[in-house]
RNA sequence: GCCCCGGUGGCGAAACUGGUAGACGCAGCAGACUCAAAAUCUGCCAUUGGCAACAAUGUGCCGGUUCGAUUCCGGCCCGGGGCACCA
């Protein structure tokens, strides 16, 4: 009986299917284990064979776990808001809800093929309303929070209006005063008291709690792209261009909805300790939330009113005009030759000289008409001095201020000190415009240079020469904070992410606007439904189509829309409970599923999705929604499958073409061509002539009668000709085949080219283990007791795929089933008893041919809850090799023993071993000493 | 520029806390079966020298630690990824 692939795979999905085998239970008896993918959203393109990568992997760990006893989430859906999914709408003219319930069907259907086992009743798809409720929900949530530096929670909104009955603002000042100021004409102090709480009218009330919500609208700065018509957030900026389609983006003040992600960086800083993500990831995300200490130091102006301007008695008597500057080197205290404002600084303009008025605004306007692009393309030192000095707060020198576009607005104060000797951009800066640059590095610092290193004693410092840099910073706080100057300070580079689009696909936020101030809707209202538009293309400057649709608008519903990730921030709550009407998710059923303990997906959501989801689990737990603090325990992620690209090449000025080792012979044109029909480098020349009618009577110089293509390795897509969909070889080769060979390309993390040739080799192996248990003459298996020997292949091969398993090492897992197959061939072996375990182990990653196997011996019950084979070390237990080494003219004998033996089994094993009887000559044995796990040295 | 990760046959790769480097697979070569092909099976397959047994060399380069280094340490070269005026 042949391997036949197709039958069986199309028998045991439906199998499954029909017996819904993969749904799951809250059940709280069994241990649990959740495995996560990253969920799609459905592009329109289709798969090609570099996304099934991770499933393929989260798929094998999950049927593993069940097969070790735990009950299993493995759940799917599909992150349809957003973006993507409404450009792929736009470019095809297409409205988005009808590409999306396309796309998704034809991704369904590819999934399907390659025999997951996702339990699709638990399936989400965050564009419905259904789904969205909850996401909106949620918002509201945030909405009606703050978060309380005092007790670091997220707390609700109403603790903070008692407070500010109680006591004013006194105990929480406003996080980021003025940045969520909505509506320019509210006028409110910075600090309050309880009375001036109850004096302000609602306007002003809700203006001031808007500066506190962890959800909150404000105006700001923020990236806007003319192209795709709205906002984006930082994280969707790469290079001063946009992440999706490579738009310009440009700064743009705006209204805004904002999550107050900030005030969570120590948390998520915090929180990384606790996780098991790679170091890379940790790093990328702590180099975002970028937090540092320092101080914050005050510098007083000196007056501008010199006597000698004869000004003296028009100097209105207010108290001298102040600049906070940001520094992590207070140390460098004494180095101070100037200080740099960023152009955008409040006190820029307040703080020009009458002569320098003039240049100054003409380098304002400058920076404001450079694109962020621009900025980043040419990092030229440019810069203007305002004629404005400052005290030196410890010494009685004059500090110049200029300001310049390398000082960033939004960053710690907006203005520094420089120490051009101690830091390498004001060095340059100091260099450029000619300003003196004091020493306070003696003669590590040349002049060439600025000195970084904090490991360098300081010189002319006053009260901190001859510290190092640890001693001299804290000296120097104290020394502020004494002199009430300067404060002890944390800065962080996260800023606070842009919560709002100017699009139409995507969660309408449940709120509305009366008299300038924003309402949320009622938990009744929800689902606020995204409503039906003709227009869904980027609507007028600023605001989204939503703000065309009259009903919409009448209503006074907010125009903007929510960003791709709010759905995505929480949809691993979701699938513990997704039919819930009630809530987002019943505490029991978070309480039994929790974290997530394996999450698998790119590394390009390293600072957008997961920081996002981390931030709304913080919130969720503080608000008591939810019982832990990390959405994701473990965090694999999987390389990309890049293409391999193929090409031929063109005789110019004719239709001649050249194999690749001859093509230097003439004047050629690089022609790329499609993988599908190239068998490795050589391409099939008759698939190229009917490609495409402008290769129909193409004439081929060949070499030793081939025609050898040239290659390159690039990123997979279809206008590169390089994709290679997985149907194809599913279809030629089966699931099982395509499963396995995914992972024996190499390490999942790993990203690698993709190459077809190597998959006959996986394909060989299932015949292969097929031929163990079918020959001509039908079913062989018999009950016959095993040998020795073929305990041990099985032995062995438990402990491998376990091993291997557990640490992710797919690639070797596969490599072991074809050891195991090979010499169980070579043994001939056909006893159920070696074979049975054998297709258990093989089960997570080949399921369909083993589960055919395992009921055609006559197997009871399901493969899928088979239980794990258990390992027996003893039937490992035996002298593999010996290898003789001399050492320090004394001879010892290495000896290669099972890694589960126990001492007394490694004692007699030695004893009983040849070589080492030869040596000892009837001396007793001295010494065994081991060197690794499984080998031991002899000492005679 | 800074921070991660990697560099092993013709190719994808393995070697888990230092212990026979190249498992497993692809490609290649030789052979068996066959009228023939496919399928299958067997053997060979790092480099150099040799008919061979064998010998020498060999994990990017240079040096160190060790009885022993792909693995640990120091310095360099190359490739990939991330960050990039964050004071």
């Amino acid at each position: 009986m042949e391997y036949n692939f197709r039958a069986i795979e199309q028998k045991w999905q439906q199998h499954w299917a029909d017996s819904n085998a993969y749904t799951v239970t809250n059940d709280a008896s069994k241990p649990k284990y959740y495995v996560l993918d990253m969920f799609p959203y459905p592009s329109g393109a289709g798969l090609h064979v570099g996304h099934p990568l991770g499933y393929i992997a989260s798929d094998i760990f999950a049927r593993y776990k069940r097969l070790k006893g735990f009950n299993v989430l493995h759940p799917m859906g599909y992150d349809a808001f957003g973006l993507p999914a409404e450009q792929y709408a736009l470019e095809h003219g297409v409205h988005p809800a009808v590409s999306t319930a396309k796309n998704i069907g034809t991704f369904r259907g590819q999934l399907d093929k390659i025999g997951f086992s996702f339990d699709w009743s638990r399936q989400v798809n965050t564009s419905e309303p259904r789904y969205y409720k909850w996401t909106q929900w949620i918002f509201l949530q945030l909405f009606n929070s703050w978060y309380n530096r005092a007790s670091n929670k997220t707390e609700k909104i109403d603790t903070l209006i008692v407070a500010f009955e109680k006591d004013g603002n006194a105990a929480h000042p406003i996080p980021a005063f003025g940045k969520a100021q909505a509506d320019n004409s509210i006028h409110f102090p910075e600090r309050f008291t309880a009375e001036q709480w109850k004096s302000f009218d609602e306007k002003t009330q809700q203006a001031i709690l808007m500066e506190y919500r962890v959800a909150y609208c404000g105006y700001g700065e923020v990236n806007w792209c003319e192209a795709l018509g709205t906002v984006l957030a930082n994280d969707e900026v790469v290079n001063g261009v946009s992440e999706r389609g490579g738009y310009p983006v440009i700064k743009k003040r705006l209204r805004q909805w904002y999550l107050r992600i900030t005030e969570y960086g120590d948390r998520l800083l915090q929180g990384l300790q606790t996780v098991d993500f790679s170091d890379a990831m940790k790093e990328m995300q702590s180099n975002w939330i970028g937090k540092s200490s320092g101080a914050e130091i005050t510098f007083e102006l000196i007056s501008p009113s010199l006597p000698e301007k004869g000004l003296g008695d028009e100097v209105i008597d207010h108290s001298p005009l102040t600049i906070d500057v940001y520094t992590t080197r207070p140390d460098t205290i004494f180095g101070v030759d100037f200080m740099v404002l960023a152009p955008e600084h409040e006190l820029v303009m307040e703080i020009v000289s009458d002569e320098q008025r003039a240049a100054v605004e003409e380098y304002v306007a400058y920076v404001k008409s450079r694109s962020e692009r621009e900025r980043m393309a040419e990092k030229k030192i440019s810069g203007v001095f305002t004629g404005a000095y400052a005290q030196h707060p410890f010494s009685d020198r004059k500090i110049p201020i200029w300001i310049s576009e390398y000082v960033l607005a939004g960053y710690g104060t907006g203005a520094i000190m420089a120490v051009p000797s101690g830091d390498e951009r004001d060095h340059k800066f100091a260099q450029h415009f000619n300003i003196p640059i004091t020493n306070i590095f003696g003669d590590a610092y040349t002049g060439e240079d600025a000195v970084t290193s904090k490991d360098l004693v300081l010189h002319d410092s006053d009260f901190v020469n001859g510290m190092k840099a640890k001693e001299a910073i804290e000296a120097v706080i104290d020394k502020l904070v004494a002199q009430g100057i300067g404060t002890r300070k944390t800065n962080f580079k996260i800023r606070d992410a842009a919560f709002s689009r100017q699009r139409y696909w995507g969660e309408p936020f449940p709120i509305k606007w009366v008299d300038g101030v924003a309402y949320p809707l009622p938990e009744s209202a929800l689902p606020l439904e995204l409503p039906h538009v003709e227009q869904y293309g980027p609507g007028k400057e600023g605001e989204g189509p939503l703000s065309e649709v009259k009903d919409w608008t009448e209503r006074n519903l907010e125009t903007n829309t929510m960003p791709g990730y709010a759905g995505s921030s929480w949809y691993f709550l979701r699938y513990m409970d997704p039919h819930n009407d009630t809530e987002f998710a019943s505490k029991s059923a978070t309480d039994y599923w929790r974290q997530v303990d394996l999450y698998v997906g790119g590394t390009e959501h390293a600072v957008g999705h997961l920081l996002y989801s981390r931030m709304w689990t913080k919130a969720l737990y503080d608000l008591g929604l939810i019982s832990f603090d990390e959405p994701f325990k473990r965090l694999l992620n999987q390389g990309m499958i890049q293409g391999s690209s193929r090409f031929v090449y063109r005789v110019r000025g004719s239709n001649q073409y050249v194999s690749a080792g001859l093509k230097d012979q003439y004047e050629v044109d690089e022609i790329r061509v499609d993988v599908n029909f190239v068998d490795g480098v050589e391409m099939d020349t008759e698939a190229f002539r009917k490609w495409k009618p402008d290769f129909s009577d193409a004439e081929f110089i060949l070499e030793n009668g081939k025609y050898i293509c040239g290659s390159e390795v690039e990123k997979m897509s279809k206008s590169k000709f390089n994709t290679v969909n997985p149907d194809v070889l599913v279809e030629k080769y089966g699931a099982d085949t395509f499963r396995m060979y995914e992972m024996f390309l190499g390490p999942v993390e790993m990203s690698k080219p993709w190459d077809t040739k190597g998959i006959e080799g996986v394909h060989r192996f299932l015949k292969k283990l097929w031929r163990l248990f079918y020959n001509e003459a039908g079913l062989q298996v018999t009950n016959e007791a095993p040998t020795k020997d073929e305990l041990k292949v099985l032995h062995k091969t438990i402990k491998k795929i376990e091993e291997d398993t557990e640490r992710f090492s797919f690639n070797t897992s596969v490599s072991s089933f074809m050891i195991a197959v090979n010499e169980l061939s070579d043994l001939k072996c056909t006893k159920k008893d070696i074979l049975a375990p054998l297709l258990v182990l093989l089960a997570p990653y080949a399921p369909h041919v083993s589960a055919e196997l395992w009921s055609a011996i006559g197997n009871e019950g399901s493969i899928l809850d088979a239980p794990f084979p258990a390992f027996h070390a003893e039937y490992l237990v035996e002298a593999s090799k010996e290898y003789p080494v001399s050492i320090n003219g004394k001879t010892r004998a290495q000896i290669d023993i099972a890694l589960d033996a126990t001492e007394e089994q490694v004692q007699a094993l030695v004893l009983a071993n040849e070589t080492v009887q030869k040596w000892m000559e009837g001396k007793p044995l001295r010494k065994l000493v081991f060197v690794k796990g499984r080998m031991i040295n002899v000492v005679v």
